[in-house]
DNA sequence: GACCAGATTGTCT
DNA sequence: GACAATCTGGTCA
């Protein structure tokens, strides 16, 4: 991994997610998303989110209180919340705010950053075509919620997954290479019935890997 | 670009 | 029984 062969780069720790639940949705677009598999290591730089307010916020899962699927949400923050959809997709979030408020952060898209050739294999087994392309990267790799889970290699056995350990860990952003941040759109969620005046959803401006302008 | 139908099943009321 | 924090491939423009 000589890309973050750079010593500012390093896992984030529990006290990186033990913050307001908005902040902490902010704070993770241009952190890295890792999974090592049996297949190898795949890297996505997180690029958007949305934030799910529990009891607040009626497009949450925790809205209506805990059950067994969303139980992951009111644990620890930094844990993995994974659900599964519309018959057969999964989406991972990130577990956010302190036990028992119930609140989550979806991440809807990376950019792939290392792994690219898995992520195109395990993409490829879902769909044909595969044309579309930035540069040398497929756009259509992660640019979702359920994409991402696929390139990524993400599955239902990390449900509430400790993010601070392998094989599944965020790392910190690399301000070597950002020098100057880009900056934070903020918007309304995607494919929500309730709540849909909320800004909640946050992505960064200009990125091409984004799900939805 | 915009809009739309279909896939497919766990989860909750 | 209804619905879902989605994706794909089709149509029309």
């Amino acid at each position: 991994l000589c890309i973050f062969n750079i010593p500012t780069i390093m896992v984030l720790q529990k006290d990186f997610y033990r913050k307001n639940t908005i902040t902490l949705a902010k704070d993770l677009l241009g952190t890295f998303l890792v999974h090592d598999s049996s297949e190898g290591t795949t890297i996505g730089r997180i690029v958007e989110v949305e934030a799910y307010l529990g009891a607040d916020d009626p497009a949450s899962h925790t809205y209506r209180g805990q059950t067994p699927r969303n139980r992951a949400m009111f644990g620890e923050p930094g844990h993995a919340y994974i659900y599964f959809t519309y018959g057969m997709y999964y989406c991972f979030n990130v577990t956010a705010a302190e036990s028992g408020v119930g609140h989550g952060i979806l991440v809807r898209a990376v950019e792939p950053v290392d792994g690219i050739e898995i992520m195109g294999r395990r993409r490829k087994s879902s769909i044909f075509n595969l044309q579309s392309t930035i540069g040398e990267t497929p756009a259509v790799l992660t640019n979702g919620p359920a994409k991402l889970v696929i390139a990524m290699g993400i599955t239902k056995d990390l449900y509430g997954h400790d993010l601070t350990m392998p094989p599944l860990y965020i790392l910190s952003r690399d301000h070597f290479k950002e020098i100057e941040f880009q900056e934070v759109v903020t918007t309304t969620r995607v494919g929500i019935k309730e709540g849909r005046d909320k800004l909640l959803r946050f992505y960064i401006k200009g990125n091409r890997f984004v799900s939805k302008i």
